[in-house]
RNA sequence: GCUCUCGUGGCGGAAUUGGCAUACGCGCGUGGCUUAGGACCACGUCCCGCAAGGGUUAGAGGUUCAAAUCCUCUCGAGAGCACCA
């Protein structure tokens, strides 16, 4: 007989269809709720291998958990809005929504073909009119709790996506989807407000079971620091300036002060730049630069100074010079910073460059010294007046005190910027009325439908739907009036900052999700999804479920308890896969020819789940083979087989040792270890089929069960099995046969190894010692040397040391 | 530039966390069995050496009875941050 996956793999996944063994109830008596995700993907054509790197051993790990006895909900859906839909409907010339569900329905074949676990009776589709109209719903709670506002402000765009771009996808100055510039334009928007949630964002980190990495990259991001608000009094004028800063212990040695080029002062004090044309000259430099240039020169400062403008150091009373420079950023702080030459390594660097004083007032001698680089350590005040020798943490509350600074804590991050002048969105849902300004959508009239239009190819700065009169003319809900609506979309991150909620309760038209069935499941114990989302999806799902928990609607406070990552599979060549570079790997094509199981297998067993690594083309006939000698050895004990195993005892004592291993190392998700086990017992199996027993080959497939659930189907069902191997538990082991009677003892001479003794567990030192001097090899070795010393290690080993 | 993580055969990778380095698999070699398929079986496969033995975890040094694992430096790779005041 010989293993024939095509047959089998469409037969048990018709079996696990018809007996809806995967449909999840919601409460199931005695059986823990284990909730299971990984994130949706967005519905691009077809699955490609990376797809199946996400999938397949994340279904390996919820496989096992319901072979451990969970009632375990996998749900899959599909993050359906979004900008390549309409790039492929602008090139094919169909409809965005046509190209989504079309895709759609080919991924959900492809996803039946994985073999998954998948209960797809709570599929989701984020583009659906149902779904959507719940972003519209959690957008209204925002606005009425003040957390939604509309702002004209200078925002990220890409020129190639038209469209506006938050700062978590604007990163590195390059759009997060085509990598293309960012520039800053001018543009009114809708934004949430994320950053009141910053602490709690950042405090509640700490409770989670997520890789360290990201937490840190969260951390970063959020980039809380404390400081004070200090202001420089312009001369000869009630302006002041005002300025952010960790370090107000340095504003003794503050010798200048620096503005952002898109500062406010500069136009508002026009007419005194005695420079005024070379200021302009540069301000229009510091534009025209993109945001990368902007980095990249970040090497070599540039900048003006603001002639006839100055400023009054508040500490020394000094006059300081005013500059204008773009190494300050606008958008941090206050746009505007004091410069102190001696404690930073810019202004340092700035100041030589333009000659500026530099006056040290920390030192770590209590002296001050020439100074080669900035001195950014700690230390006592020098050239500070009566501060002279203070230690410079204490003298920094004492000076915001005497200038009267604000303590005040800045956040680096920004409230996130929803508005996308795109059509493929959730509309947003706000009218705008002459006399009662941006009025909201009563709840009643929700969900704002998005048109069916013919024409959204983008056009700079404004939305398509803005052509559509049909949809823009309406009527004010307050006043009746005629009204326009909002024409931007939401940014689709929205759609997956709850849609974990919704899988508990899809089909609910009532609300969100029933808090009942919330309770039930949530929140998420095991999440699995890319590194690449770690400050956008996580960070914006964090901040939704807080706010959700604040209104009442869910009864958590963090979606995800557990998150894991998995790494980025490469081509054959290393590199990452295109088609333009022709590496790319095509699973069905695996699939054809050598099964869903094999490739479930191979992904698992390549390397470790959170690193992936480049494909090898032969790889995956070592798992082949495997599980074909699986079949084959198996399929003996579906024939009675004689009683007459004698040593059964070595063959016991290996598995239950490897129901061990695979239970640990699945947990871990090190399903590559695991696999090496379940080769290492098949191994010692074939090699004493005598010894072995029907019972084994049955731990053995349940072992084997969440990596080859067709293969494991069908040969549990050999065995005379009638019902699913799921519906079995996982194999128990016991300690008696983890625990050897007799174990291996290493002799060393001098740390080196020569020889090896077979003693019994637990075997104490002298008698050990006693066995050690008879033995040949250590008699030559030692050549009548006196051991000095000797290390003993129960059960591991001894060494003798001449 | 800064920070973090990592460097183990021809390749993917193991190593109970300081205690037999190279498990498991790929590839390769030899032989067998097959009328050929990317099949299967057996044996071999880190380096030097006929052997006894010796050497080996990017390189150099250190701690220790004992180091792939801990410390220091150098080199290399990956990830993150990159004017955040």
């Amino acid at each position: 007989m010989s293993y024939n996956p095509q047959k089998i793999e469409a037969k048990w996944q018709k079996f696990w269809k018809t007996k809806k063994l995967y449909s999840v109830k919601d409460l199931e008596k005695g059986r823990k709720n284990f909730y299971h995700l990984v994130m949706f993907p967005y519905p691009s054509g077809d699955l490609h291998i990376g797809h199946w790197y996400n999938f397949a051993p994340a279904d390996v790990y919820a496989r096992f958990k319901r072979l451990q006895g969970f009632n375990v909900m996998s749900p899959m859906g599909f993050d359906a809005f979004g900008l390549p839909a309409e790039q492929a409907a602008i090139k094919r010339k169909i409809h965005p929504e046509k190209w989504t569900l079309n895709n759609i329905k080919t991924m959900v074949n492809q996803f039946e073909a994985m073999g998954n676990i998948y209960d797809w009776s709570r599929m989701i589709i984020t583009c659906l009119p149902e779904y959507y109209k719940w972003n519209q719903w959690i957008f209204l709670k925002l606005f009425e709790k003040g957390l939604a506002y509309r702002k004209k402000a200078p925002a990220n765009w890409c020129d190639n996506c038209k469209s506006i771009l938050a700062n978590e996808q604007a990163e590195g100055g390059k759009c997060w989807r085509c990598e293309g510039p960012v520039e800053q334009k001018e543009i009114d928007q809708w934004l949430l407000r994320i950053t009141d949630y910053a602490d709690r964002l950042l405090e509640d980190l700490d409770s989670l079971d997520w890789p360290e990495r990201t937490k840190i990259m969260q951390k970063n991001w959020i980039g809380r620091s404390e400081g004070a608000e200090i202001e420089f009094p312009i001369s000869n004028s009630n302006l002041k300036i005002k300025i952010f800063t960790t370090r107000a212990d340095t504003v003794p040695g503050v010798t200048y002060l620096v503005v952002a080029p898109e500062h406010s002062l500069i136009k508002t004090l026009e007419a005194r730049i005695r420079n005024i044309n070379s200021v302009r000259e540069y301000l229009d430099r510091a534009r025209r630069k993109s945001e990368l240039e902007r980095m990249t020169e970040s090497k070599s400062k540039s900048g003006v100074e603001l002639q006839g403008i100055t400023a009054i150091n508040p500490f020394t009373k000094k006059e300081v010079p005013v500059w204008v420079s773009d190494y300050v950023l606008a958008g941090y702080g206050t746009g505007a910073i004091m410069a102190v030459p001696a404690h930073d390594e810019r202004d340092f660097e700035f100041a030589k460059k333009f000659g500026l004083q530099i006056i040290q007032v920390v030192s770590d001698d209590g002296k001050s010294n020439e100074l080669k680089e900035a001195y950014t350590g700690d230390g006592a005040m020098v050239n500070s007046k009566d501060l002279d020798n203070l230690p410079n943490n204490i003298a920094k509350d004492r000076i915001i005190e005497m200038i009267n600074g604000k303590k005040k804590i800045n956040y680096r991050f920004h409230d996130w910027l929803i508005s996308r002048q795109r059509y493929w969105g959730t509309p947003i849902p706000i009218i705008y009325c002459k006399k009662c300004g941006a009025v909201p959508v009563p709840e009643k009239d929700l969900p704002v439908l998005l048109p069916k239009i013919s024409d959204y190819t983008p056009e700079a700065g404004k939305s398509p739907l803005a052509r559509s009169e049909k949809f823009v003319k309406t009527k004010c809900p307050k006043c009746g009036d005629p009204a326009e609506r909002e024409t931007d979309t939401m940014d689709t991150f929205v759609d997956s900052s709850w849609y974990y909620i919704r899988y508990t309760d899809p089909k609910n038209s009532k609300s969100l999700a029933d808090i009942k069935k919330v309770k039930e499941w949530l929140p998420v114990k095991m999440y699995i999804g890319g590194a690449e989302h770690a400050v956008m999806h996580l960070l914006y799902a964090r901040f939704f479920t807080k706010f959700l928990y604040d209104e009442g609607l869910i009864n958590f406070q963090e979606p995800f308890l557990s998150l894991r990552h998995q790494g980025i599979i490469l081509g054959t060549d290393g590199q990452k896969m295109s088609k333009s570079r022709g590496n790319v790997v095509d699973p069905d094509e695996l699939v054809s020819k050598f099964g869903a199981d094999s490739v479930r297998l191979y992904l698992c067993f390549m390397g470790e789940y959170h690193l992936g690594g480049p494909w090898n083309p032969t790889g995956i006939l070592g798992v082949h083979r495997f599980l074909n000698r699986a079949y084959q050895f198996v399929g003996k004990f579906s024939k009675p087989v004689s009683k007459t195993s004698k040593n059964k005892e070595a063959v016991e004592h290996l598995l239950h040792k490897t129901i061990k291993k695979v239970g640990d190392d699945i947990e871990l998700q090190k399903f590559n270890t695991a696999i090496s086990a379940l080769m290492v017992l098949l191994n010692e199996m074939e090699k004493n089929p005598e010894n072995c027993t029907k019972e084994m080959a049955e731990s053995f497939l349940k072992l084997l069960a969440p990596f080859a659930p067709h293969l494991t189907e069908e040969l549990w069902n050999n065995l005379g099995n009638k019902k699913s191997i799921y519906l079995e538990s996982w194999p128990e082991y016991s300690k008696k046969y983890i625990i050897d009677e007799k174990v291996e003892l290493i002799i060393q001479i001098n740390g080196r190894l020569r020889d090896k003794l077979l003693v019994a567990r637990g075997m104490q030192q002298l008698e050990i010692e006693e066995m050690v001097m008879k033995s040949e090899k250590i008699k030559q070795a030692l050549n009548n040397a006196k051991p000095k010393k000797i290390i003993f290690v129960a059960d591991k080993l001894i060494n003798l040391v001449v």
